[in-house]
RNA sequence: UCCUCGGUAGCUCAGUCGGUAGAGCAAUUGACUGUUAAUCAAUGGGUCACUGGUUCGAGUCCAGUCCGAGGAGCCA
């Protein structure tokens, strides 16, 4: 009885030659020879490369079903691991039966033709773009990253909090929220005043989807010490650019008595981890990347993992900016917000590796980042990227109770909105910060893939929710 | 939401001055071959995004609509 197989046990030698296996797939090519066999190059996604599968001409369904095998079609294939006489492949399997599970209905509009399609296209076929090469690829690294992260926290002693997907709070400031309703959009329920009545709803208030799971894991950091949230989030924003999607996943880690350089370092470890375990786990995927997609993405990492990044302050970056020899089309000045173009020209030109940008002033930044005290800048940070911007946003957070209520009238909000998040600061409050990293981004930086809807499995942005 | 560019065969694209709709790949058939983005030959394949307008005549010019991409803003 042969056992089952991925093809990547297989090519990886994990399967001494000789050995009896099954293996199961879908064909990616068949190659027709006279000589009296077929080669099908067979795909399972437990790796990069297909197999190459040697059909006889002596297989009971050759003439009838292997000869009619197109892209697409699933196979199970019973054979033995043999040292392939051809250039290509180190290891082949000489079949002796092929089941045909599934043939492709319609071959000349089955989507995935094996030749190249650009990724728009792919994107109008979300549920069958996984099985090209590099949406496949794709996804093998994002599934790495997640479980390098995870793996990250767990051995630094972070515990993975499960914040909540729905909150009543509209008070997150991160953005527009998507509503959570039970109510009959066709009878809405009214109030004497004729506004709705949400006592009806079904949480008895208005409630909205997540933007951050930041203040909930507050709530955990400051009783375990060390916490993260790893988990959707959503915002309805109609932003239409390659960095945005409605429904995103993010990463937010809180870590107690600790200050923005603590902050700072988490990141930067975070991220030198993840690439670490990206090249060592998904060479494979990464070399075609850099083959096909972005020829700088393996030095790019490798060359971060050999330097720190570089730290800068928001007033030096100013200046760095003002003294720059170049036009830039939004005005550079001590106060004002950097624009997509200040950002770029400091990672890309000025340093050439992320940047760390740090203590903006305070009237740019939210009412929970903490007070300096120079009482004009806030304890914030970005982290910057070159070819994609913001790839991380975090800061220290404002720990005493009279400044948080001062910065939160400031920036036109209710501290009686806010009560559990006040008393955080009234029992037992300590220095603490996080961030947030936008895991899309992450993806996208590690694997040269230019727009976040490509690199996330059903993209959601606006007008578009299919699949 | 704003700005710019685009929509022609299953896919990627060309289409000149407004005058009979083209190529490569894919598909089908055949030849050849331990092949590997195979090669060679033949064949089939079109609501030129949609609606209206100008014109003897529109893929081409004009207007509107829909859809897509890039950039900007918002941010992760």
């Amino acid at each position: 009885m042969s056992k089952t197989y991925t093809i990547a046990e297989v090519l990886n030698q994990k399967v001494p030659v000789d050995s009896e296996v099954v293996l199961k797939g879908w064909v990616r090519t068949r190659r027709d020879s006279k000589a009296g066999f077929s080669f099908i190059a067979l795909h399972d996604g437990s790796c990069f490369s297909p197999i190459q599968v040697v059909a006889p001409n002596t297989l009971a369904n050759y003439e009838n079903e292997i000869l009619k095998l197109t892209a697409g079609c699933s196979i199970v294939v019973h054979g033995k691991v043999v040292a392939s006489p051809g250039q290509g492949q180190s290891v082949e399997i000489q079949a002796n039966s092929i089941e045909v599970l599934g043939f492709v209905d319609d071959p000349e509009t089955y989507p995935i033709s094996p030749k190249h399609h650009t990724l728009e296209y792919l994107r109008e076929h979300a549920h069958l773009r996984i099985r090209t090469n590099t949406i496949g690829a794709v996804m093998r690294v994002r599934s790495c990253l997640g479980q390098a992260i995870h793996r990250f926290f767990h051995e630094q002693g972070f515990y993975w909090i499960h914040t909540p997907i729905i909150t009543t709070s509209d008070c997150e400031g991160a953005g527009e929220m998507f509503r959570v309703s039970t109510l009959d959009l066709q009878n809405l329920p009214r109030k004497e005043n004729g506004q709705i009545n949400f006592a009806e709803d079904f949480f008895g208030k208005e409630t909205f989807l997540t933007v951050s799971g930041q203040l909930n894991a507050e709530s955990y950091c400051l009783a375990m010490s060390k916490v993260y949230t790893f988990g959707p989030t959503f915002r309805s924003e109609n932003s239409n650019t390659s960095r945005h999607l409605a429904e995103f996943w993010m990463i937010e880690p809180e870590i107690a008595f600790a200050n923005l350089l603590d902050d700072a370092k988490l990141a930067e470890d975070l991220l030198r981890y993840c690439f670490k375990a990206v090249l060592e786990e998904r060479a494979d995927d990464m070399a075609f990347f850099a083959q096909r997609v972005d020829k700088d993405c393996i030095t790019r990492l490798e060359n971060i993992l050999q330097h720190n990044f570089e730290h800068m302050d928001y007033t030096d970056a100013i200046k760095h900016l003002q003294n720059a020899n170049k036009k830039f089309d939004y005005p550079v000045e001590w106060g004002l917000d950097l624009q997509s173009e200040h950002e770029r020209y400091l990672a890309e030109e000025l340093v050439g590796k992320p940047v760390i940008l740090m203590n903006y002033p305070k009237d740019i930044k939210a009412f929970y980042m903490r007070l300096n005290d120079d009482g004009k800048t806030v304890a914030a940070m970005d982290v910057l990227a070159p070819g994609i911007g913001e790839i991380i946003g975090g800061s220290q957070r404002e720990e005493r109770l009279e400044i948080l209520d001062q910065r939160m009238t400031e920036c036109h909000l209710n501290p009686a909105d806010y009560q559990w998040y006040r008393d955080l600061r009234r029992y037992g409050s300590v220095p603490h910060a996080g961030f947030g990293l936008g895991f899309e981004r992450l993806v996208s930086y590690v694997t040269g893939v230019s727009n976040v809807r490509d690199v996330i499995p059903f993209p959601r942005t606006p007008k578009h929710a299919q699949y």
